[in-house]
Order: structure tokens, then sequence, then C-alpha cells
RNA sequence: GAUCUCGUAGCUCAGGAGGUAGAGCAUUUGACUUUUAAUCAAAGGGUCGUGGGUUCGAGUCCCGCCGAGAUCACCA
């Protein structure tokens, strides 16, 4: 128990303890054999197969009590579903009395036989119930009703984010959306693992402390390792030795974990976030765009059962295929410009004309992004690959093989919002030692999210790395894609957040 | 990091002409042996985020601090 002062109704759950130990029955017992799972009993019961469930045992949380005098009705829930318990005091002498001492939040185990009450909700009439831990906190009460068109109305909701965010327990319990949500997170990393298992890739593990950080453009943190002495940096992506692993001749190797990035916190961002990045030998961009238009229509199908999904009240289809533009057409459709091979003053010029504010400062690398995300990126709702960026945008990406000034690289767009990053990756020793070099160069220029030079990776190169299609998604925003959810927090199960003083 | 908004009972919220707090659910007691936002009757529960100021008097006005949300900046 904490230190905080108990109020009322902790202090009575505590005497409620008292009482069942003082009555000879552990609160708090070892084990208890279930024979159903909530939701099975309730799929699975009808009127004609009772002999079937006339003996089954069922557990879980209370999450609403009706006494009735004799009889009494709770209902409990377990990670499937919401259940019925139907308590008669002549079928439990010995317990019936023990019943009240009973809380919404308890965890009960209930032996009896299925039936339907007179209202026709599945229940389970106890002939034996357990304790099997008293809950000595009271949970928010949330109330439920189906309206007469089968629609559900909660009373009452847990919705205090802050709280909801850092009492994700009680959040789970009690509001069964966020439980769904979370189940549907796993389903689809699940899905993706068995995806890329079946084609034969590999899923590895590469470090999340790493003496050198690399594969995006971003701030790390920095840590300290006591006995080797040295500053360890938080991977900011996985990219630089998942490619390690291509020169070293596994085809098809791929991750799904953390990466780190010690930048600002918001409903798209959170420090900690989960990425998938890919790798497959002797493919190139082009491949991979099928793969990912295969990919996430098969897992919207798999997780919603359809392949249109609604977020903020826009209809989109993750149908394959998806769109493809030109990064340059489609700032020449949105901006009325040709923006390609211009120089660093011609794009200031035109960004004052379009009313983009940017830092006077800014390289033309960055005056392109800004323009993009200011002008072209809220017109990509359905799903668009944008293809073919500007090679100062790429260190990583190998050139194009026919635009000079381009590499072959794609982002997929959707609903506004960047959802994968990919290109044929660059593994010409001597092209990605410039490009790094460029890095470096722009870092000591006061770039502190500019990256830096890998002389490892580039030994790997040189060691030779066939031709590779390469790709990371971000997991926490396929999640809310496919949930509908607009705040990064939703889909994380606990988030960053400040600490409480 | 900036701006705006918010922080009242276990939960969801009301109060805001400054006069030391209200509702519903939850809890307690009683009635009720198929109820379901169960119902009916009665009762208990709050140093109104925190520290200071103005005032005879502050949940209410002012300032600092803590925490949160939204928007922006940076990024995925």
């Amino acid at each position: 128990m904490s230190g905080k002062t108990k109020n009322d109704q902790e202090l009575r759950r505590e005497e409620e303890l008292h009482y069942f130990e003082d009555a000879g029955i552990n609160p708090y017992p070892y084990s208890f054999d279930k024979t159903h799972k909530n939701q099975v009993i309730l799929e699975k019961f009808d009127d004609n197969n009772a002999e079937l469930f006339a003996d089954v045992a069922v557990a879980g949380r209370i999450m609403s009590i009706r006494r009735m005098g004799k009889a009494s009705f709770f209902h409990i829930v377990d990670d499937t579903a919401k259940l019925q318990i139907y308590f008669k005091r002549d079928d439990l002498p010995d317990f019936y009395d023990n019943l009240k001492m009973l809380d919404i939040g308890d965890i009960i185990g209930v032996n009896g036989y299925v039936f339907r009450t007179r209202t026709g909700e599945i229940s389970v009439h106890a002939r034996n119930v357990v304790l099997l831990c008293k809950s000595l906190t009271n949970l928010p009460i949330v109330k439920e009703e189906i309206d007469e068109n089968g629609n559900k109305i909660i009373y009452d909701a847990f919705s205090d984010k802050e709280l909801r965010y850092r009492k994700r327990y009680i959040d789970l319990i009690v509001n069964s959306h966020v439980r769904e949500t979370f189940i549907k997170r796993s389903k689809m990393i699940s899905f993706i693992r068995r995806y890329f298992d079946d084609k034969g890739w590999m899923e590895v593990e590469t470090p999340v402390l790493q003496p050198l950080y690399g594969g995006a453009n971003a701030r790390p943190f920095v840590t300290h390792h006591n006995a080797l002495d040295i500053p360890l940096y938080l991977r900011i992506a996985l990219e630089l030795y998942l490619k390690r692993l291509i020169v070293g001749g596994f085809e098809g190797v791929y991750e799904i974990s953390k990466n780190f990035r010690n930048e600002g916190i918001d409903r798209t961002h959170n420090p900690e976030f989960t990425m998938l990045e890919i790798y497959v030998a002797y493919k190139d961009y082009k491949w991979m765009m099928e793969m990912v238009e295969e990919l996430i229509s098969k897992l919207a199908i798999h997780i919603n059962g359809s392949s249109s999904v609604e977020i903020e009240g826009k209809q989109i289809s993750l149908a394959s295929p998806f769109k493809r533009v030109k990064m340059f057409d489609l700032f020449k459709e949105y901006t009325g410009f040709d923006l390609q091979g211009k120089s660093r003053e011609e794009l200031l010029k035109i960004a004052g004309e379009l009313r983009v504010p940017i830092d006077p400062q800014a390289s033309s690398m960055k005056i392109l992004d800004e323009i993009f995300g200011a002008k072209v990126e809220e017109h990509l709702i359905q799903p668009t690959f944008v293809i073919d960026y500007p090679i100062e945008m790429s260190p990583l990406a190998k050139k194009h093989r026919e635009e000079k000034g381009l590499v072959e690289r794609f982002e997929l767009f959707v609903n506004g919002k960047e959802l994968c990053n990919a290109f044929s990756e660059l593994n010409d020793p001597r092209d990605q030692r410039n490009r790094l070099e460029e890095q470096a160069r722009n870092k000591a220029a006061g770039d502190d999210e500019a990256m830096v030079v890998d002389e490892d990776f580039l030994e790997a190169l040189e060691v030779g790395m066939p031709p590779t299609a390469g790709l990371g998604i971000g997991i926490d925003r396929l999640v809310m894609l496919l949930t509908g959810e607009t705040s990064i927090r939703d889909v994380i199960l606990f988030p960053t957040m400040r600490p409480e003083k």
C-alpha cells in the first residue's frame, strides 16, 4: 500500500478483507480452473444446447452489482467480454451472506450453469463462488446502456486523459474501447511478423545502445556506460545495423522495436516509438511499393474486416494499388511552381511568394521540406506514394537511375501524414561517404539533427552490399490509422509523461 | 520551447454578482429470490492542484509554482 491517506471507501475495503480472513477465507488464493472465457459462453450458448454448459467455471473482475435481497446480479469481465452472474440465496447457502462483502473491482471465480434470464441475457447461475482477489481501491464506475437502436450509451465515462495515461491499468479495466485498441495493435504487429516470416525474411535484433547514432535526422538521447567510460546513444533508427546484416549475407531482415528521439511531445510524437524497418536484397523501391500496398491493404482487412477506414470524419480506402506521384509533380500541382533544379535563392523567393515562412538560413532541402509541409501534405488524404526525392534530402538513398539530382525514394502519405519511408538503398561506398561527409559539414555548421559519419558502416559498404530495398514504417501511426485514434498516446500503453510532483 | 484552456467528493460534472460547497453514479443502512444506467427510503463522504497576495471574508479576483489538454515550432 502507498502511504497515501485512505478514504472511507478504501478503509471499508480493508475491513471487508479482514472479514474474509477472519472467516477463514484466503482473499488472495493461488489459482482457479476456468473452463470458459466469457465470450465463448456468450457466443456458443443457445437455448438448445444448455446441457453443454451445465457445469462451467468462469472468472473475472466484478464490474457491476445489483442486489435484490435474496438474489443478486453481478457482471464480471474477463479479457474477452462482460458476463452476468446470477446468485440465488437458496443455491448458495454458505456464501450468499459473503456476497455483500464483495465490491466492484474484486476478482471472483464462479462455478455454475449457463441460462438465459427472463429479460434474455445469457448468464451463469452460480453454484459456487470463490474470492480470487480483493481489490483495495475503488474503480471509476462506468455505466453502459444499449438504446433501442442498439447503440451503446456510456454514462460517467472515465475520461480524464491525465489519469487515463498515468493509470492505464484502470483505463483498460473500465474503458472497453481502450482494451480493443490495444488488442488491435497487438494483432497488427503479429500479422506483420507473420507476413514477413512467411516470405522468408528474418526478424533480428540490433543494438539499442550505440556508440554512434545514425539512420535518421534527429537528436538522440545520450547515456553513459560506466565500465567502458564512454557515451552511448539510444538509437534513433534501425537502418545502419540492418544494412550491415544485408552485407553479412542475410537477404531479408526486419526489426520491430523502439526508437528514441530527444524531441518534443505532441499528438503524433512520443519520445520512444515503435519502428518497423525491413531490408530485402536484390530489390528496389518499385518492388517495395508493391509490397507495402499488399501489406497495408491485407492488414486493414485482417484488423477491421474492411480496407476502408474512417478517420477524423474522412473515408479512406486502403485498397491496393495506391496513387504514385513524383514529388516535384506535387509541387507543380499544389503551388504552381516547378521547383526541380532550383537554386537556394530561387527557392527562397518562391517560398516568399507562397507565403511559407522560412528561416533565412535554411538549406534548399529545408525550404523544399517546408513548402511540402505547408502546401502539399494536407492534400494527400487517400494513400499516396510520393516518389523521387531530391538527393540532398535523402543521404542514405541511391541516386535515381534516370533523373539527375533525385534519389529513388518514396514516402507513403495517408490522411496528410507520413506513414512510411523507403528507398533503393545506397550501396556505392564512395557516394555514401561523400553524402555522410556533407551531413557532417551541416552538423558542424549548426544542424544538430544532421547525421554523423559512421566509419564502420562505410567499411561495411566497402565489403559490398547487394542492391537492396529498405522500408521504415512508424507502427504507432499505422495503429492510429487503423483504429481511428488521433493521438499517439491513445495507441501507446504507457506514453511518456512528466512525473507527478 | 511559445500561446491558449483546464485542475471542485472514488468517477463524471455544476457553482462562478467574492459570504467557508452541490448533483448523478459509487459507498453505508433498510426493503426486494430473473435484475440490468435495477428501483424505493435514509445516511456518510470535500484543507475546491499547490504556495502567496488583495479583502472583514476567496473554490470564486491577482501573482508564482506543479500537472494536464489543445494549437504552434521541431520531428516519425
